[in-house]
RNA sequence: CGGAGUUCU
C-alpha cells in the first residue's frame, strides 16, 4: 500500500491526474493515506465535486482527511461549504483551524479570519505565521508586528515574513534589525535579506551576505543573480549562473 | 521523510 501510494503521489505531483486516478482505482487495498492523497490531488487541480464524491465514499475519516476536504473547499472559493464542513469536523486541530482561517484570508475576509483566530485555542506556530502574513499582505505592518510580538514562538517563516514585509514597504532598517535579532542563520531569511538589499540598490551588502552565509541554497542563488541582473550587471550575473549550475542547482 | 494548514524563489 505504501509504495502504491508513493507512485500515485508522484503522478499527482507531475500533474498526471489520469494516471494517478487509474492507478488509484486499481489499488487492491486503500487506506486513509491513499484516500487523502487522491483527495488532495483533486483539490489541487480544482476538482471539488470529485473530491467531495471521494470524501463521501470513505467510511472512517480521520482529521487529515477532513482537513484535506476543507482545504479543497476553501482553496476553490467554496467558503460557505468549507465553513459548514469545518463545524462538523469531529476533532479539529490547529491545522483545521488554520486552514479555515487561511480560507477567509485568501478571499479577503480578514475580519472573519481574525475572529476565528482569536476564538481558536488550538493555535500553533503555523497559525500565528498565517495570521501575521495575512496582515503583511494588506500592508498592515503594525498589526503584523503586534502579532509577531505576541507570538509564543517564532520559526524561520515567522522571521522571514516580517523581514520581507518591511523590505517591501521600504523599511530596510526594520528588515535589517529583524534579521540581526533573529537567532541563528536561516537560509530563507538570508535570501529575503539579500533581496531586500538588492532592491534598495545595496549590491555590495547583498553580495557580502550571500558570500558569508553558511550554505547557499538555490533560492539565494536565484536571488543574487536576479540582483545583479536588475542592477544592470548582466555579465556578473551570467558568471554566477554558470557557477550555480556547476553546483548542480537550477534556476527558476 | 507514503497523507492536511503558513513565508519566499
Amino acid at each position: 500500500v505504501v509504495s502504491w501510494t508513493s507512485i500515485v503521489t508522484a503522478y499527482t505531483l507531475f500533474g498526471y491526474m489520469a494516471q494517478a486516478k487509474s492507478l488509484f482505482d486499481r489499488m487492491p487495498h486503500k487506506d486513509l493515506v491513499s484516500w487523502t492523497t487522491m483527495l488532495h490531488a483533486y483539490a489541487q487541480h480544482g476538482y471539488v465535486q470529485e473530491a467531495r464524491a471521494l470524501f463521501d465514499q470513505i467510511p472512517c475519516k480521520d482529521v487529515f482527511l477532513w482537513t484535506a476536504m476543507l482545504q479543497a473547499y476553501v482553496q476553490n472559493g467554496c467558503l460557505d461549504e468549507g465553513r459548514s464542513l469545518f463545524e462538523k469536523i469531529p476533532k479539529r486541530n490547529a491545522v483545521s483551524w488554520t486552514t479555515m482561517v487561511q480560507g477567509y484570508v485568501q478571499h479577503g475576509n480578514l475580519q472573519e479570519a481574525r475572529k476565528l483566530f482569536d476564538e481558536c485555542r488550538e493555535r500553533d506556530i503555523v497559525s500565528w505565521n498565517a495570521m501575521i502574513a495575512a496582515y503583511t499582505q494588506v500592508s498592515n505592518l503594525e498589526e503584523a508586528r503586534e502579532l509577531f510580538n505576541q507570538a509564543p514562538r517564532k520559526d524561520p517563516v515567522t522571521w522571514n515574513t516580517m523581514i520581507r514585509a518591511y523590505a517591501q514597504h521600504d523599511h530596510l532598517e526594520e528588515s535589517r534589525q529583524m534579521f540581526y535579532d533573529m537567532p541563528g542563520m536561516d537560509v530563507t531569511s538570508c535570501a529575503a535579506m539579500i533581496l531586500a538589499y538588492s532592491v534598495h540598490g545595496y549590491l555590495d551588502l547583498a553580495w557580502e551576505l550571500f558570500s558569508t552565509m553558511p550554505v547557499q541554497d538555490s533560492v539565494s542563488w536565484n536571488v543574487i543573480i536576479q540582483a545583479y541582473t536588475q542592477n544592470g550587471l548582466g555579465r556578473i550575473a551570467l558568471r554566477l549562473v554558470h557557477e550555480m549550475s556547476e553546483q548542480g542547482l537550477y534556476r527558476d
